[in-house]
DNA sequence: TAGTGGTCTAGACCACATA
DNA sequence: ATGTGGTCTAGACCACTAC
């Protein structure tokens, strides 16, 4: 009698499925603390790791997290809304709302950890940028730090024959950003094309983004092409998805 | 001298480490075996479950996959390229590609699990769609298997009294689907929003898509507008987001 | 049949958070 | 000071896979 008790499910999972049941419920709402290892334990009567395994699966699943030495909490989920097209024409395309609340805005946005830098380009942004093997690129990376929380942190990768000399090489790219600056070249960009995946962060992503267990990050690659359809930039992006919701629109 | 060897690190957590380092040198490729958890308790001298542990560590981040009474390997990411907004005017952005490869378009699809039904309308969709509270809509849902691998769901919900009568409420929609139907109906749709959201997934959803541990979804919740603004489609979608990676082409 | 991963027990010590 | 989660050990039985 060591494992199944009646039906076909581990144990474990039928302790985080009840839990589950119960946040779903509402009985714990988000920042409550669900009932901790020796509670479950009592309860059910398993062993430690049994309990910590019902635990973990939760956290794997994005809705609990524990805090060391306090317990494991209901997780919530309160997202950034990030416009992929800021149209000009956006309308009003208002009936029909979010399914997602998002109550941003009255925030505070710090930049971080600011590096810019040049270096011979990976094969990845070889091919991405369509630059010859081994070209140099200005590589400039900063992370998003928003009421405390990291959010975001990107790297964008520049020909060095498009932005040699230019405020581009520069902390400070001065009003308007590299878009700017890359205009003020002659390389407007006027077309972007962005890729969007999602997995599960490495240990630095998770440490750069201070993510919990069981959350995905969302990477995005975007590349800014210029009139003549020449791509001068490649920007990668690693978001924590618990913060973000993408939103594209566009016209049919 | 229960725990730390000499660093701060956990043994779990420098196996993993180790493993990890030697999946992204190549010296493990994709599919190929890793070393067991019999194999990391004699190489380490550590006890079961640490070394279960270190495994564990892996397949949460989507690097490894266990099989049953096989052993654990190495995944791969051979993705899909979702293109969410397919212009007329696409032109030739040549220069620069996609830092993720694509071999798609000699696969085989099936559409699975279609069900079609009437029912009231839940919070979410009352505001999604913008109807009266407790109305009507018809619930369309069905799964895509992508060469026996389920890779999407997706459920659409769109107001009774725009659809009801229409071939819209049958399995078969006709040439040219929803959205022909809905043109023939008046409310052809012109402008669409899509949100994108990434999480773990929940029991069923890992279930439905045949995910494996350390497998996040991806969540789109498209809403399509009609000439006169109102919301006539919301479409919820769930991917395996190791089987997609989306695209937003769209001019600045 | 031998080996693999999946589950489970019953202990233990630690660092950390909160009161 | 107490309780919490984090790590770890040394056993065990099971179902499954591959040979």
């Amino acid at each position: 009698m060591t494992s199944q008790g009646s039906t076909r499910q581990p144990k474990y999972q039928r302790i985080a499925d009840a839990l589950r049941a119960a946040i779903r419920s509402g009985e714990y709402g988000p920042g409550d603390r669900l009932p901790g290892e020796n509670d479950l334990m009592a309860t059910y009567d398993v062993a430690r790791m049994t309990a910590r395994q019902a635990l973990g699966v939760l956290q794997n699943e994005g809705l609990a997290e524990a805090r060391k030495g306090a317990g494991v909490f209901v997780r919530a989920f309160r997202p950034l809304r990030r416009h992929g097209i800021q149209r000009l024409a956006q309308e009003q395309w208002g009936s029909g709302r979010s399914i997602w609340s998002t109550d941003s805005e009255d925030r505070e946005l710090i930049v971080d950890q600011v590096e810019v830098h040049e270096e011979r380009a990976s094969d990845e942004i070889v091919v991405a940028l369509d630059v010859p093997d081994g070209s140099p690129v200005w590589v400039r990376s900063r992370r998003f730090v928003l009421d405390g929380k990291p959010v975001l942190f990107a790297t964008s990768y520049l020909p060095s024959d498009v932005v040699a000399d230019s405020a581009i090489t520069q902390s400070d790219t001065g009003p308007g950003g590299t878009y700017a600056r890359l205009a003020e070249l002659g390389h407007k960009p006027v077309h972007f094309r962005e890729e969007v995946r999602c997995r599960m962060p490495s240990t630095d992503e998770a440490e750069r983004l201070a993510l919990s267990m069981g959350t995905p990050i969302i990477q995005i690659v975007r590349t800014a092409f210029a009139e003549d359809g020449r791509a001068v930039e490649v920007n990668e992006m690693t978001l924590d998805s618990a913060s973000y919701v993408l939103e594209y629109d566009f016209d049919a």
